[in-house]
Parts: C-alpha cells; sequence; structure tokens
DNA sequence: GTGATGGATTAGACACGTCTAAAGATCATC
DNA sequence: GATGATCTTTAGACGTGTCTAATCCATCAC
C-alpha cells in the first residue's frame, strides 16, 4: 500500500519521464510544491519499495512495478475527469484538481465499473489516452505544436492536463479539442510561434505553451 | 480546513450522538480502531476548532459548526453510496468502505452535481436518509425494531450503515430494505427476539442487532 | 465515607513527511 | 584542472497523529 504523498511522487516521477527524458529532483520538488530534499527522501523511500531505481546525484528510473503503479494512478485520474465532465457537466478545465483527490481512492472493482459506465474511453477530455486494465495505453500518432513548421495546418488532439491555465488561454482564444489552426510563422530566437485559428484572430504562443499542445495534421 | 482524521472523529462523534445520548471516549476509539488516548488528544483539537464542547471526564457536545460539518460528511458519504449502488451497480452490502474514502474529497460544487445526477434522492440504499445542501434530514417516522411488541407486522425501513456484517446476515435470511416481518417473541432476560420474514423461515436476532434495524408499520 | 472499578486524561515516545541549512556532486567555462 | 553555478543530498529539527504506561476522576457497592 502507498501512501498519498507516495503515489504523488510516484506520478510526478512518471509525468515528467513521459514529458522528457529525465525526472530532476528540484522538477519533481516544483511540481509536486515542495522542496527538493523532501523529494530525495521520498525517492529514497520509492527506491527502497522497487518501485523505481534512484541513482544519487544521477537520476531516476521506474522499475516495471513503478511504471505499472503510476499506469494504475493515470488510469484513475482520466477515468474521473472524463466522469466530471461527461455525466457531472464540468468544464475540462475544472476537473483536474478533483480528480487529483479521487485518483488516490483505490480500488480496482471501482475502477472497472466507472470504466465500464464511461464506456471503456481510449481518451478522456484533454484528450490524453486512458491506461486500460493492464496498463496498455493506444496511443495517438500526435506531435508536439513546439516541433511543427509554418504553413502547416492542424488540429488540436491534446493539451497537457496539469495546465489548467493554458486550458483557459485556448479557450479564451475560442480553441478546445478538435479546433484547427494554422501555423502563420515561427521564431528562431525564442521558439514562440504565430498561430491562427480557424475561427478567430491569429495569436502568438510561447514555446513553453506550444510544447505542451498535441496537434495532428487536419 | 480539517484533516482526514479530523473528519473521521467529527463524523464518529455525530453517529454516536445520534445512536445513543452520549459519544463516550472508548466507543469512539473503537469505532475507528484507535485508542482512547489518541481520542482525546483529537477531542482537544476539535474543540479548538470551535466544532465541539468537550467538558473533560463528562463528555463531548457538537456545536452547530460541528453538527453542520458532520451532516456535509453524511451528505456525502451517502450520495457516494447511492451512485456506487444505482450506477455502477455494486451491493448495498460493499459500499460502505469506499464511500467512507469518497466522502473526504470535500468539494460543493461535486456534491451538488452528483445530488443532481442522481435526482436529489432522500434516502439512500441503506435507507438512511441523506441530508440536503442545508443540512436538513427528511427523517421517517420509523422506530427501532428493538422497541417492537410480539405480534407486530413490520416492514425494514433502514439498517445502520456501520455494520456490513449485519447486512449481509439479513440477505442471507432474505431481508432487504423494503421487506416485511413479523416479530413473534421477545425474550426479556436478554432483549433478543424471534422474527420471521414474510417469505422465509423464523429467526432469532439478538437485542444488538435488533437496535440497529430500523422498521415501520407494515 | 471508603475502596474498587472502569473510563478519561496526561506524559512521554515514536513514525512519518516535511522543512532549513550545510555539505557534496556535476558540469560548463576558462 | 580550477572555479563557479546549479543541482542533489545529508543532517538535524519540527508538526502531526498515533501509541503505551501511568495517573486521574466519577461512581457504585458496601
Amino acid at each position: 500500500m502507498l501512501t498519498r504523498s507516495e503515489e504523488d511522487h510516484l506520478k510526478a516521477v512518471y509525468a515528467l519521464l513521459q514529458d522528457g527524458d529525465s525526472a530532476l529532483t528540484k522538477d519533481i520538488a516544483q511540481r509536486l510544491r515542495t522542496k527538493a530534499s523532501s523529494v530525495t527522501d521520498m525517492l529514497k523511500k520509492l527506491a527502497e519499495k522497487g518501485l523505481l531505481k534512484h541513482e544519487p546525484y544521477y537520476g531516476v528510473k521506474l522499475t516495471a512495478k513503478g511504471r505499472s503503479h503510476a499506469l494504475q494512478l493515470v488510469r484513475r485520474h482520466r477515468l474521473w475527469e472524463t466522469f466530471l465532465v461527461q455525466h457531472l457537466g464540468f468544464g475540462w478545465d475544472e476537473v483536474h484538481e478533483l480528480a487529483e483527490q479521487l485518483e488516490h481512492v483505490a480500488n480496482d472493482k471501482l475502477t472497472d465499473r466507472l470504466d465500464d459506465h464511461l464506456g471503456k474511453p481510449a481518451f478522456d477530455p484533454h484528450g490524453d489516452p486512458i491506461p486500460d486494465r493492464q496498463g496498455r495505453i493506444r496511443e495517438r500518432k500526435t506531435l508536439r505544436l513546439s516541433l511543427c513548421k509554418a504553413g502547416q495546418v492542424l488540429r488540436i488532439a491534446a493539451v497537457s492536463e496539469t495546465t489548467d491555465g493554458l486550458l483557459r488561454l485556448l479557450d479564451s482564444k475560442g480553441l478546445r479539442i478538435g479546433s484547427q489552426l494554422t501555423v502563420q510563422e515561427v521564431h528562431a530566437f525564442d521558439g514562440s510561434m504565430d498561430i491562427k485559428p480557424k475561427n478567430g484572430a491569429a495569436f502568438s504562443v510561447s514555446k513553453e505553451v506550444s510544447h505542451h499542445l498535441q496537434v495532428e495534421p487536419a
């Protein structure tokens, strides 16, 4: 049995490894709004429990057990988000915090029943894939907006779930999952780009933002 | 903001006061599977937060604030139980533990949406009343089976929610919410009674059991 | 009243997760 | 390969919630 804090750390590691190639102690700390020293302690603990390998000063890698556990957390998180949006009428940009709490209710039967109830969805309201019972993910062939070039016409497939601010920003520009947009220009000096929603005015997004936007060719 | 443990203690106090006239430290401890000394500490803390009055060696009484908070916990607990049974197909005797966890996700919007989604039910699957948004309870005019006399024909209205064992016992005898039964005999020396389900064989229940069975005239 | 009894409280300890401050590694740059 | 910047870890402390053991209190039988 993992404590809530252990689960939070495990999920942060998983998310950072998904995102980039490494999970830095300070990034984990920042994500969990805690301090690096606390993270070190926790990594040691998770390593002892066999959920990850911790090479001091070098980094951290999930074990199969750790990855599996993280995937179950992600599964629960995204199923709850889907439930909150589809059945309780919440907006996709206001469910993250709630799901963050609900995901810690660990009960396989509950999770599976919820999954059935929702029709075994493959993607959550943010467009992110929902791992199945076995932790398998049905991937989409999407790419980061930050890797796209001027002139490309794209559709938004997913938005990194941890950034509610980004969701609201997009919403205010009339963009949501499935919306179409065109890349007008990419500025080499800072990686920012100008994009134009199909039915709206062009605006500029920072590299930070485009990095978190998953798109597919329209 | 209350911690999970504070909420658990508050709810235990509320439940015991509902049940009998007083909430003994040792009974709270037993209910929470903890020790009396731990409970004393917690009562002190809850008293400082203005949720209850703690008269050392004498007892404990909820303040309006404490009662209100407890009612919200009960509300959430019973709404989740209703959801689990009605929408996810759980049995009424297996939802208690899960609801015990879900109730701690405190978010008014979520609670109200769930309430709406379920059709603002007045009673949960155990037959217990669900407090509304304002903490108001729609009472049934039920009485404890333990107070009934031989010859009375009754219908089961509710079963104390904290005793899953009782639920299974009843189920095995063919009894559930709404089932009809007749009191055949009451044994004065130990308070036990013989009851006969409408469509089933008579059996005997202890005072402990009959105390937790809410019935109404059939 | 006096004692016995049983519940309640206090005192002191401990595990856990967090923090700050200090020390240890790594790496880019000169 | 020394230096400084930055990140990581360690050492030691603290708050919280729990425990055990000892003490305190109310009550009931006599």
